[in-house]
DNA sequence: TTAATTATAGTAAAAATTACTATAATTACA
DNA sequence: TGTAATTATAGTAATTTTTACTATAATTAA
């Protein structure tokens, strides 16, 4: 029984939607990319081998992961074996945000590890580009409804920051800055920090943080940011 | 490796929401209800075998099925023991609505088995309570945003009937039948039949049917019922 | 025949969304 | 130094959607 990561991260300074696929070195697929995975340590948890994925790939404190689904179809696998239990491999899927600036690649005894966009995907291993897709689908919904941008987004930020975040994964038919401002602020759980930032020219940008507690009432409700 | 399902129903004649249960016959929790459940055949895949254990102890012909979670940290079941892979017992759950005046249970050899309302459950075995719940908060999103009530309802139904559906499911802070009924007819994916039915006293109500091919452009749009 | 009942249509006020325009505060550069 | 370009922010009018109702239609019950 295993466990593969889907881990997205944004590029803010090339407007890119990311995704960490490493080199396969055994077979099958040798040589092809893939999800970072994992087989499931006697005593761990699901959860707990997605975090030590994460964890032996890259390093980084700000991030967002919940399980995406399992996928146990009995022709998934070349490697496909009876064992005990008269089951076949299973995968079970977690899927992460993390914060690009801050994520360092752990690149072990030749194990090649990198970024891909998502528009410029190879063909990857197993049926890993479906839990790919399906990762991805999974973090637009994410994204529109639940406050996950927080996680990877610095403590204090400004509001064409989270924009940029925003319409970089969810495309062009995004809504546009200004109503996109006036909405977020309504919501009232943005705290101005009163501090100001100048990025190159143009008028200094406030800086907002994330106020958890004002958030609370929104809590499993529909909330819809586009 | 197991499957383990959620399945509910809604009696419209009692306004209920009903959860299926079934007696353990055997250790651990031996006596107590749980979740119909069972552990995956070699070369099965999981929706095969979240089918089967729905075919084993319900006939019905209409029913949505879709997988909720897989539950698998190492100290859910006192049955725990290592295996050949070094995991424990893993579940992955499957949730399912299925249309209550057609499902048929099946009892063999004094195996119990009923359907129970979400208000009154007895004390579940494992961690079917957490299951179960989560399968609950899954249903009131799904009947929001999808047409799942379409495949449980009849071909032909009025919008009184789909209203007590959504209704019964939802709890009281539901929308007004008369803003239900006209959020519904906008969208147009309901075809008026031009029959009539008469149900006891009143003006007869025109029956709908559900038109699949209407609601296309709405698939996978974030479209709220409520 | 009248009352009760259920289905359906419609509507006015409120709220939210959309597509903009205007203004403020900074840097870039001639 | 002054003017243009740039970015952030505020505001607003038109449109659409939602909400809380009222009115009317078609049936059964008495």
């Amino acid at each position: 029984m295993g466990v593969d990561n889907v881990i997205f991260s944004v590029d803010t300074a090339q407007n890119r939607l990311l995704a960490l696929l490493v080199k396969r070195q055994s077979e099958p697929y040798i040589g092809d990319w893939s999800l970072p995975g994992t087989l499931v340590r006697k005593g761990e948890s699901l959860e707990a081998a997605a975090y030590r994925i994460l964890a032996e790939k890259l390093r980084v404190e700000n991030l967002y992961l919940e399980q995406l689904y399992s996928f146990g179809g009995p022709h998934r696998d070349p490697r496909e074996a009876p064992d005990s239990f008269g089951v076949r491999y299973l995968s079970v899927s977690y899927f992460a945000l993390v914060r690009y600036e801050d994520a360092m690649l752990i690149a072990d005894e030749g194990c090649e590890i990198d970024w891909h966009p998502l528009g410029t995907l190879p063909n990857l291993a197993f049926d890993h580009q479906d839990i790919l897709s399906y990762g991805h689908r999974r973090l637009c919904n994410k994204l529109e409804y639940s406050p996950v941008a927080f996680d990877v987004l610095p403590d204090r930020f400004t509001l064409a920051d989270l924009y940029q975040l925003y319409s970089t994964v969810l495309g062009e038919n995004f809504t546009d800055y200004s109503n996109f401002r006036s909405r977020l602020l309504k919501l009232g759980f943005l705290a101005d920090t009163g501090e100001k930032v100048c990025r190159g020219a143009g008028r200094p940008a406030s800086l907002y943080r994330f106020d958890a507690e004002a958030f609370a009432p929104f809590r499993d409700k529909p909330l819809v940011f586009v």
